[in-house]
DNA sequence: TAGTGGTCTAGACCACTCA
DNA sequence: GAGTGGTCTAGACCACTAT
Protein backbone atom coordinates (compact mmCIF):
# COMPACT_ATOMS: atom_id res chain seq x y z
CA UNK A 1 0.00 0.00 0.00
CA UNK A 2 1.49 3.01 -1.11
CA UNK A 3 1.00 6.10 1.58
CA UNK A 4 3.06 8.95 0.10
CA UNK A 5 1.57 11.83 -1.76
CA UNK A 6 4.41 11.82 -4.10
CA UNK A 7 3.81 8.14 -5.19
CA UNK A 8 0.27 8.90 -5.32
CA UNK A 9 0.77 12.00 -7.24
CA UNK A 10 2.68 10.26 -9.57
CA UNK A 11 0.08 7.65 -9.99
CA UNK A 12 -2.71 10.55 -10.49
CA UNK A 13 -0.94 12.13 -13.47
CA UNK A 14 -0.48 8.96 -15.14
CA UNK A 15 -4.34 8.75 -14.97
CA UNK A 16 -4.36 11.75 -16.93
CA UNK A 17 -1.31 11.22 -18.87
CA UNK A 18 -2.94 7.94 -20.09
CA UNK A 19 -6.23 9.97 -21.33
CA UNK A 20 -8.29 7.54 -18.68
CA UNK A 21 -9.16 10.95 -17.59
CA UNK A 22 -9.82 12.93 -20.09
CA UNK A 23 -9.84 16.71 -20.63
CA UNK A 24 -11.98 18.28 -18.60
CA UNK A 25 -14.03 15.60 -16.93
CA UNK A 26 -14.91 15.39 -13.24
CA UNK A 27 -12.78 12.62 -10.97
CA UNK A 28 -13.85 10.63 -8.21
CA UNK A 29 -14.14 12.70 -4.66
CA UNK A 30 -10.95 13.11 -2.62
CA UNK A 31 -12.69 10.77 0.08
CA UNK A 32 -13.28 8.64 -2.43
CA UNK A 33 -9.36 8.36 -3.99
CA UNK A 34 -8.33 8.30 -0.43
CA UNK A 35 -10.16 5.08 0.14
CA UNK A 36 -9.20 3.72 -3.54
CA UNK A 37 -5.63 4.13 -2.46
CA UNK A 38 -5.77 3.00 1.00
CA UNK A 39 -4.52 6.27 2.47
CA UNK A 40 -5.65 8.85 4.40
CA UNK A 41 -8.34 11.95 3.23
CA UNK A 42 -5.32 14.55 4.12
CA UNK A 43 -2.58 12.50 2.02
CA UNK A 44 -4.81 12.62 -1.05
CA UNK A 45 -5.39 15.79 -0.38
CA UNK A 46 -1.75 17.15 -0.53
CA UNK A 47 -1.39 14.91 -3.66
CA UNK A 48 -4.23 16.46 -5.51
CA UNK A 49 -3.79 20.10 -3.68
CA UNK A 50 -0.24 19.50 -5.92
CA UNK A 51 -1.42 18.78 -9.32
CA UNK A 52 -4.08 22.03 -9.03
CA UNK A 53 -0.80 23.98 -7.91
CA UNK A 54 0.42 22.86 -11.55
CA UNK A 55 -2.81 23.35 -13.50
CA UNK A 56 -3.10 20.27 -14.10
CA UNK A 57 -6.39 19.71 -12.02
CA UNK A 58 -9.38 22.91 -11.05
CA UNK A 59 -11.08 21.97 -7.49
CA UNK A 60 -14.04 23.88 -6.76
CA UNK A 61 -15.97 23.07 -3.61
CA UNK A 62 -18.83 20.91 -3.89
CA UNK A 63 -17.84 21.13 -7.52
CA UNK A 64 -15.33 18.39 -7.36
CA UNK A 65 -11.97 17.94 -9.06
CA UNK A 66 -11.69 18.58 -12.52
CA UNK A 67 -8.70 18.24 -15.41
CA UNK A 68 -7.74 21.00 -16.51
CA UNK A 69 -9.32 22.13 -19.88
CA UNK A 70 -6.57 24.65 -20.59
CA UNK A 71 -3.85 23.52 -18.93
CA UNK A 72 -1.93 26.84 -18.84
CA UNK A 73 1.61 25.76 -17.76
CA UNK A 74 4.09 27.82 -15.63
CA UNK A 75 7.60 28.57 -15.82
CA UNK A 76 9.33 29.44 -12.49
CA UNK A 77 11.96 32.17 -12.95
CA UNK A 78 14.89 32.73 -10.69
CA UNK A 79 15.94 35.97 -10.32
CA UNK A 80 19.65 35.89 -8.66
CA UNK A 81 21.91 38.41 -7.68
CA UNK A 82 24.11 39.08 -10.83
CA UNK A 83 26.88 38.30 -9.03
CA UNK A 84 25.37 34.76 -8.12
CA UNK A 85 24.45 34.65 -11.78
CA UNK A 86 27.86 35.18 -13.00
CA UNK A 87 30.08 33.10 -10.70
CA UNK A 88 27.42 30.45 -11.52
CA UNK A 89 28.65 30.71 -15.52
CA UNK A 90 32.57 29.89 -13.77
CA UNK A 91 33.44 33.60 -14.11
CA UNK A 92 34.89 36.26 -12.18
CA UNK A 93 32.48 38.77 -11.06
CA UNK A 94 33.30 42.49 -11.16
CA UNK A 95 31.14 45.89 -11.40
CA UNK A 96 32.04 49.35 -12.14
CA UNK A 97 29.53 52.48 -10.63
CA UNK A 98 28.98 54.76 -13.67
CA UNK A 99 26.91 57.38 -12.04
CA UNK A 100 25.69 57.84 -8.73
CA UNK A 101 23.54 61.14 -8.25
CA UNK A 102 20.94 62.63 -6.39
CA UNK A 103 18.72 64.35 -8.70
CA UNK A 104 15.17 65.68 -10.24
CA UNK A 105 13.27 62.54 -11.32
CA UNK A 106 11.22 62.54 -14.89
CA UNK A 107 7.74 62.67 -13.79
CA UNK A 108 6.47 59.14 -14.67
CA UNK A 109 9.16 57.91 -12.62
CA UNK A 110 8.10 60.21 -9.76
CA UNK A 111 4.75 58.45 -9.50
CA UNK A 112 6.17 54.85 -10.09
CA UNK A 113 8.51 55.58 -6.67
CA UNK A 114 5.39 57.40 -5.21
CA UNK A 115 7.46 60.52 -4.38
CA UNK A 116 5.26 63.39 -3.26
CA UNK A 117 7.66 65.42 -1.18
CA UNK A 118 10.53 65.62 -3.33
CA UNK A 119 10.87 66.10 -6.64
CA UNK A 120 14.69 64.25 -6.23
CA UNK A 121 15.81 60.07 -6.06
CA UNK A 122 18.89 58.69 -6.36
CA UNK A 123 20.11 57.50 -10.15
CA UNK A 124 22.28 54.86 -10.26
CA UNK A 125 23.90 53.52 -12.86
CA UNK A 126 26.37 50.21 -12.62
CA UNK A 127 27.93 47.98 -15.09
CA UNK A 128 28.18 44.18 -14.01
CA UNK A 129 31.09 42.01 -14.92
CA UNK A 130 32.39 38.67 -16.10
CA UNK A 131 35.77 38.12 -16.51
CA UNK A 132 36.02 42.28 -17.03
CA UNK A 133 33.99 41.69 -20.12
CA UNK A 134 30.33 44.10 -19.59
CA UNK A 135 27.51 41.44 -18.55
CA UNK A 136 24.75 43.52 -17.98
CA UNK A 137 23.67 47.40 -17.60
CA UNK A 138 21.95 48.38 -14.44
CA UNK A 139 20.05 51.67 -14.60
CA UNK A 140 18.14 52.37 -11.73
CA UNK A 141 16.14 55.17 -9.89
CA UNK A 142 15.73 54.50 -5.62
CA UNK A 143 13.56 56.24 -3.21
CA UNK A 144 15.71 57.92 -0.60
CA UNK A 145 12.93 58.47 1.62
CA UNK A 146 12.12 55.11 1.58
CA UNK A 147 16.16 53.74 1.97
CA UNK A 148 17.46 56.59 3.86
CA UNK A 149 20.32 54.24 4.73
CA UNK A 150 21.13 54.31 0.99
CA UNK A 151 23.62 57.28 1.97
CA UNK A 152 25.71 55.89 3.69
CA UNK A 153 26.33 52.72 1.94
CA UNK A 154 29.55 51.91 0.49
CA UNK A 155 28.61 51.35 -3.21
CA UNK A 156 32.09 51.11 -4.78
CA UNK A 157 32.75 47.68 -2.50
CA UNK A 158 29.37 46.61 -3.15
CA UNK A 159 26.80 46.46 -6.09
CA UNK A 160 23.67 48.25 -5.30
CA UNK A 161 22.23 45.32 -6.44
CA UNK A 162 23.54 43.06 -3.48
CA UNK A 163 23.28 46.19 -0.87
CA UNK A 164 19.62 45.93 -1.45
CA UNK A 165 19.15 42.39 -1.42
CA UNK A 166 20.88 42.59 1.92
CA UNK A 167 19.48 45.63 3.23
CA UNK A 168 15.62 45.15 2.10
CA UNK A 169 15.83 41.41 1.15
CA UNK A 170 11.97 40.13 1.03
CA UNK A 171 10.16 42.93 -0.42
CA UNK A 172 7.35 42.01 -3.35
CA UNK A 173 8.29 43.44 -6.69
CA UNK A 174 7.12 43.04 -10.51
CA UNK A 175 8.90 42.08 -13.28
CA UNK A 176 8.80 42.94 -16.76
CA UNK A 177 10.85 40.82 -20.04
CA UNK A 178 11.51 42.15 -23.15
CA UNK A 179 13.86 42.69 -25.99
CA UNK A 180 15.10 45.76 -26.44
CA UNK A 181 17.54 47.35 -29.36
CA UNK A 182 20.53 48.88 -28.29
CA UNK A 183 21.67 52.97 -29.22
CA UNK A 184 24.48 53.50 -29.58
CA UNK A 185 25.45 54.82 -25.76
CA UNK A 186 23.86 51.64 -24.43
CA UNK A 187 25.72 49.26 -26.81
CA UNK A 188 28.91 50.99 -26.20
CA UNK A 189 28.61 50.62 -22.66
CA UNK A 190 27.38 46.67 -23.01
CA UNK A 191 30.41 46.48 -25.27
CA UNK A 192 28.42 45.29 -28.65
CA UNK A 193 27.45 46.59 -31.79
CA UNK A 194 24.63 49.41 -32.09
CA UNK A 195 21.04 47.94 -33.00
CA UNK A 196 22.07 44.55 -31.37
CA UNK A 197 18.87 42.85 -29.34
CA UNK A 198 19.00 43.05 -25.35
CA UNK A 199 16.96 40.76 -23.08
CA UNK A 200 15.89 43.10 -20.67
CA UNK A 201 14.29 42.95 -16.92
CA UNK A 202 12.23 46.23 -15.35
CA UNK A 203 11.68 45.43 -11.62
CA UNK A 204 10.11 47.47 -9.38
CA UNK A 205 10.04 46.53 -5.81
CA UNK A 206 8.30 47.59 -2.62
CA UNK A 207 7.69 46.78 0.77
CA UNK A 208 4.05 46.95 2.00
CA UNK A 209 2.72 49.45 -0.60
CA UNK A 210 5.87 51.67 -0.19
CA UNK A 211 7.77 51.55 -3.08
CA UNK A 212 11.69 51.51 -2.76
CA UNK A 213 13.05 51.18 -6.48
CA UNK A 214 12.93 50.49 -9.84
CA UNK A 215 15.09 49.61 -12.80
CA UNK A 216 16.21 48.40 -16.33
CA UNK A 217 18.62 45.98 -16.52
CA UNK A 218 19.97 45.31 -20.04
CA UNK A 219 21.93 41.73 -20.87
CA UNK A 220 24.99 41.82 -23.09
CA UNK A 221 23.14 40.23 -26.42
CA UNK A 222 23.38 36.85 -26.68
CA UNK A 223 22.17 36.15 -23.01
CA UNK A 224 19.53 33.45 -22.48
CA UNK A 225 17.61 32.87 -19.56
CA UNK A 226 16.77 29.56 -18.87
CA UNK A 227 14.26 27.58 -17.02
CA UNK A 228 12.03 24.30 -16.82
CA UNK A 229 8.48 24.13 -17.25
CA UNK B 1 -5.68 33.04 18.96
CA UNK B 2 -5.40 32.55 15.24
CA UNK B 3 -5.41 29.48 13.74
CA UNK B 4 -4.82 29.97 10.26
CA UNK B 5 -1.50 29.15 8.32
CA UNK B 6 -2.09 32.15 6.46
CA UNK B 7 -1.86 34.73 9.27
CA UNK B 8 0.73 33.29 11.00
CA UNK B 9 2.95 33.45 7.84
CA UNK B 10 1.98 36.57 7.59
CA UNK B 11 2.79 37.28 11.08
CA UNK B 12 6.68 35.49 10.41
CA UNK B 13 7.42 37.92 7.09
CA UNK B 14 6.57 40.73 9.10
CA UNK B 15 8.83 39.42 11.97
CA UNK B 16 11.88 38.84 9.12
CA UNK B 17 10.86 41.97 7.30
CA UNK B 18 11.16 43.84 11.23
CA UNK B 19 14.56 42.55 11.56
CA UNK B 20 13.78 41.09 14.83
CA UNK B 21 15.37 37.86 12.78
CA UNK B 22 18.34 38.86 10.72
CA UNK B 23 19.47 37.70 7.63
CA UNK B 24 21.28 33.93 8.25
CA UNK B 25 20.27 33.41 11.61
CA UNK B 26 18.08 30.77 13.35
CA UNK B 27 14.49 30.80 14.42
CA UNK B 28 13.16 28.76 16.82
CA UNK B 29 12.09 24.91 16.37
CA UNK B 30 8.55 25.07 14.49
CA UNK B 31 7.04 22.71 17.93
CA UNK B 32 8.21 25.90 19.73
CA UNK B 33 6.93 28.20 17.35
CA UNK B 34 3.53 26.47 17.77
CA UNK B 35 3.21 26.62 20.93
CA UNK B 36 3.83 30.63 20.61
CA UNK B 37 1.20 30.98 18.10
CA UNK B 38 -1.15 28.43 19.81
CA UNK B 39 -1.61 26.19 17.00
CA UNK B 40 -0.80 22.11 16.29
CA UNK B 41 2.93 21.31 14.92
CA UNK B 42 1.27 20.70 11.71
CA UNK B 43 -0.20 24.32 10.70
CA UNK B 44 3.58 25.82 11.78
CA UNK B 45 5.03 23.83 9.50
CA UNK B 46 2.74 24.22 6.68
CA UNK B 47 2.79 28.26 7.55
CA UNK B 48 7.35 27.26 7.53
CA UNK B 49 7.00 25.19 4.01
CA UNK B 50 5.29 27.80 2.79
CA UNK B 51 8.24 30.11 3.25
CA UNK B 52 10.72 27.81 2.54
CA UNK B 53 9.09 27.57 -0.63
CA UNK B 54 8.85 31.29 -1.00
CA UNK B 55 12.71 31.05 -0.77
CA UNK B 56 12.52 33.10 2.43
CA UNK B 57 13.70 30.61 5.23
CA UNK B 58 16.39 27.49 4.76
CA UNK B 59 15.24 24.79 6.38
CA UNK B 60 16.89 21.20 7.39
CA UNK B 61 16.03 18.32 9.55
CA UNK B 62 18.39 19.05 13.21
CA UNK B 63 19.65 21.85 11.34
CA UNK B 64 16.56 23.62 12.59
CA UNK B 65 15.14 26.94 10.33
CA UNK B 66 17.17 29.59 9.07
CA UNK B 67 16.27 32.95 7.59
CA UNK B 68 17.79 32.83 3.80
CA UNK B 69 20.97 34.09 3.35
CA UNK B 70 20.91 35.05 -0.27
CA UNK B 71 17.38 34.91 -0.85
CA UNK B 72 16.94 33.86 -4.46
CA UNK B 73 13.22 35.46 -5.97
CA UNK B 74 11.32 33.97 -8.31
CA UNK B 75 8.95 34.93 -10.82
CA UNK B 76 5.92 33.06 -12.07
CA UNK B 77 5.92 33.17 -15.51
CA UNK B 78 2.34 31.54 -17.02
CA UNK B 79 2.52 30.35 -20.60
CA UNK B 80 -0.50 31.07 -22.20
CA UNK B 81 -1.82 29.83 -25.02
CA UNK B 82 -1.32 32.21 -27.83
CA UNK B 83 -5.36 32.54 -28.49
CA UNK B 84 -5.95 33.14 -24.72
CA UNK B 85 -3.34 35.84 -24.36
CA UNK B 86 -4.21 37.75 -27.57
CA UNK B 87 -8.05 37.02 -26.50
CA UNK B 88 -6.68 39.02 -23.20
CA UNK B 89 -5.80 41.92 -24.54
CA UNK B 90 -9.19 42.22 -25.77
CA UNK B 91 -8.17 41.65 -29.15
CA UNK B 92 -9.79 39.24 -32.10
CA UNK B 93 -7.18 36.30 -32.57
CA UNK B 94 -6.66 34.58 -35.99
CA UNK B 95 -3.90 32.46 -37.47
CA UNK B 96 -2.14 31.73 -40.58
CA UNK B 97 -0.48 28.24 -41.49
CA UNK B 98 2.42 28.93 -43.17
CA UNK B 99 4.31 25.95 -44.20
CA UNK B 100 3.67 22.43 -43.21
CA UNK B 101 6.01 19.78 -44.90
CA UNK B 102 8.02 16.91 -43.44
CA UNK B 103 11.29 16.99 -44.54
CA UNK B 104 15.05 15.92 -43.21
CA UNK B 105 15.86 18.01 -40.09
CA UNK B 106 19.26 19.56 -39.32
CA UNK B 107 21.33 17.41 -37.54
CA UNK B 108 20.86 19.49 -34.03
CA UNK B 109 17.08 19.23 -34.24
CA UNK B 110 17.47 15.53 -35.12
CA UNK B 111 19.80 15.52 -31.75
CA UNK B 112 17.36 17.36 -29.88
CA UNK B 113 14.65 15.33 -30.66
CA UNK B 114 16.00 12.11 -30.11
CA UNK B 115 15.19 10.93 -33.48
CA UNK B 116 17.17 7.84 -34.52
CA UNK B 117 15.33 5.98 -37.04
CA UNK B 118 14.42 8.79 -39.40
CA UNK B 119 15.71 11.87 -40.40
CA UNK B 120 12.64 13.54 -41.03
CA UNK B 121 10.58 15.23 -39.10
CA UNK B 122 7.39 17.68 -39.59
CA UNK B 123 8.10 21.39 -39.81
CA UNK B 124 5.15 23.51 -38.88
CA UNK B 125 5.71 28.08 -39.29
CA UNK B 126 2.80 29.80 -38.10
CA UNK B 127 2.28 33.24 -37.58
CA UNK B 128 -0.78 33.89 -34.68
CA UNK B 129 -2.82 37.59 -35.30
CA UNK B 130 -4.14 40.10 -33.41
CA UNK B 131 -7.21 42.09 -34.99
CA UNK B 132 -5.14 40.97 -38.03
CA UNK B 133 -2.30 42.44 -37.36
CA UNK B 134 1.00 39.73 -37.02
CA UNK B 135 1.62 38.89 -33.02
CA UNK B 136 4.14 36.16 -33.09
CA UNK B 137 5.62 33.62 -35.10
CA UNK B 138 5.79 29.98 -34.62
CA UNK B 139 8.59 27.75 -36.00
CA UNK B 140 8.13 24.33 -34.71
CA UNK B 141 10.13 21.32 -35.30
CA UNK B 142 7.69 17.98 -34.24
CA UNK B 143 8.64 14.13 -34.12
CA UNK B 144 5.82 12.37 -36.39
CA UNK B 145 6.98 9.10 -34.60
CA UNK B 146 6.12 10.69 -31.13
CA UNK B 147 2.67 12.39 -32.71
CA UNK B 148 1.55 10.12 -34.79
CA UNK B 149 -1.86 11.40 -34.61
CA UNK B 150 -0.51 14.78 -36.26
CA UNK B 151 -0.95 13.72 -39.43
CA UNK B 152 -4.69 13.65 -39.66
CA UNK B 153 -4.53 17.10 -37.52
CA UNK B 154 -6.94 19.61 -38.96
CA UNK B 155 -4.00 22.69 -38.69
CA UNK B 156 -5.88 24.72 -40.85
CA UNK B 157 -9.01 25.42 -38.35
CA UNK B 158 -6.82 25.00 -35.08
CA UNK B 159 -3.02 26.17 -34.49
CA UNK B 160 -0.83 23.81 -33.65
CA UNK B 161 -0.62 25.34 -30.98
CA UNK B 162 -3.85 24.93 -29.64
CA UNK B 163 -3.90 21.12 -31.01
CA UNK B 164 -0.66 20.13 -28.76
CA UNK B 165 -2.07 21.04 -25.69
CA UNK B 166 -5.73 19.49 -26.10
CA UNK B 167 -3.97 15.98 -27.87
CA UNK B 168 -0.34 16.07 -25.79
CA UNK B 169 -1.10 18.25 -22.20
CA UNK B 170 0.42 17.49 -19.29
CA UNK B 171 3.96 17.18 -20.96
CA UNK B 172 7.20 18.18 -19.51
CA UNK B 173 9.58 20.98 -20.80
CA UNK B 174 12.13 23.19 -20.72
CA UNK B 175 12.27 27.24 -21.81
CA UNK B 176 14.66 29.61 -22.82
CA UNK B 177 14.06 33.39 -23.11
CA UNK B 178 16.07 35.97 -25.52
CA UNK B 179 16.19 38.61 -27.32
CA UNK B 180 16.42 38.33 -31.58
CA UNK B 181 17.91 40.70 -33.87
CA UNK B 182 14.95 40.34 -36.39
CA UNK B 183 16.73 39.10 -39.75
CA UNK B 184 14.87 40.31 -42.97
CA UNK B 185 12.52 37.66 -43.48
CA UNK B 186 11.27 37.26 -39.89
CA UNK B 187 10.87 40.91 -40.18
CA UNK B 188 8.68 40.81 -42.91
CA UNK B 189 6.57 37.92 -41.72
CA UNK B 190 6.30 40.20 -38.39
CA UNK B 191 5.03 43.43 -39.65
CA UNK B 192 8.30 45.04 -38.05
CA UNK B 193 11.28 46.62 -39.28
CA UNK B 194 14.28 44.45 -40.00
CA UNK B 195 16.86 44.76 -36.96
CA UNK B 196 14.15 45.38 -34.61
CA UNK B 197 14.86 43.25 -31.17
CA UNK B 198 12.02 40.39 -30.88
CA UNK B 199 11.33 38.62 -27.46
CA UNK B 200 11.92 35.21 -28.16
CA UNK B 201 10.78 31.98 -26.55
CA UNK B 202 12.28 28.56 -27.11
CA UNK B 203 11.08 25.73 -26.04
CA UNK B 204 11.06 22.05 -26.19
CA UNK B 205 8.61 19.68 -25.00
CA UNK B 206 8.29 15.85 -23.79
CA UNK B 207 6.72 13.05 -21.95
CA UNK B 208 8.46 10.60 -19.99
CA UNK B 209 11.96 11.25 -21.80
CA UNK B 210 10.10 11.01 -24.86
CA UNK B 211 10.96 14.30 -26.99
CA UNK B 212 7.82 15.09 -28.47
CA UNK B 213 8.59 19.09 -30.30
CA UNK B 214 10.69 22.09 -29.88
CA UNK B 215 9.60 25.75 -31.42
CA UNK B 216 11.04 29.12 -31.33
CA UNK B 217 8.40 31.86 -30.83
CA UNK B 218 9.18 34.98 -32.13
CA UNK B 219 6.96 37.87 -31.09
CA UNK B 220 6.50 41.13 -32.59
CA UNK B 221 8.71 44.24 -31.57
CA UNK B 222 7.20 46.08 -28.21
CA UNK B 223 6.17 42.65 -26.94
CA UNK B 224 6.70 42.70 -22.58
CA UNK B 225 6.06 39.67 -20.53
CA UNK B 226 4.75 40.66 -17.50
CA UNK B 227 4.63 39.28 -13.96
CA UNK B 228 4.83 39.23 -10.20
CA UNK B 229 7.68 38.07 -7.92
C1' DT C 1 22.61 9.95 19.50
C1' DA C 2 19.52 13.36 20.03
C1' DG C 3 17.04 17.09 17.92
C1' DT C 4 14.99 18.73 14.01
C1' DG C 5 11.86 18.87 10.04
C1' DG C 6 8.91 15.61 6.81
C1' DT C 7 4.89 13.37 6.50
C1' DC C 8 1.03 10.25 7.45
C1' DT C 9 -3.40 9.22 10.16
C1' DA C 10 -7.98 9.79 11.92
C1' DG C 11 -11.12 12.81 13.13
C1' DA C 12 -13.39 17.15 13.08
C1' DC C 13 -15.45 21.42 11.64
C1' DC C 14 -16.03 24.86 8.28
C1' DA C 15 -16.88 27.35 3.67
C1' DC C 16 -18.41 27.27 -0.44
C1' DT C 17 -21.57 26.30 -4.13
C1' DC C 18 -24.34 23.36 -6.92
C1' DA C 19 -28.88 21.66 -7.53
C1' DG D 1 -29.76 21.26 1.84
C1' DA D 2 -26.15 18.34 0.84
C1' DG D 3 -21.80 17.24 -1.08
C1' DT D 4 -17.43 18.81 -1.94
C1' DG D 5 -12.84 20.68 -0.94
C1' DG D 6 -10.11 23.61 2.77
C1' DT D 7 -7.93 23.34 6.80
C1' DC D 8 -7.01 22.55 11.70
C1' DT D 9 -5.83 19.21 15.62
C1' DA D 10 -3.36 15.75 18.18
C1' DG D 11 -0.65 12.15 17.84
C1' DA D 12 2.68 9.23 15.74
C1' DC D 13 6.66 7.54 13.30
C1' DC D 14 10.38 8.34 10.29
C1' DA D 15 14.67 10.50 7.91
C1' DC D 16 18.17 13.20 8.11
C1' DT D 17 22.18 15.33 10.13
C1' DA D 18 24.71 18.31 13.44
C1' DT D 19 27.24 17.44 17.37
Amino acid sequence: MSATQEEIRRQLIDRIQSGEWSLGSLIPAEADLAREYGCARATMNRALQGLANDGLVVRKRKGGTRISLRPVRHAKVAIPIIRDQVEAMGETYSHHLVALTSKTAPLPIRTRLQLTKSVHALWVETVHKANGQPFALERRWLNQDAVPEINSAPLDDISINEWLVQTVPFSDGDVTFTATKLDASLAKTLGAATGDASFTIERTTWIEQHVITTMTLHYRPGYALKTAL
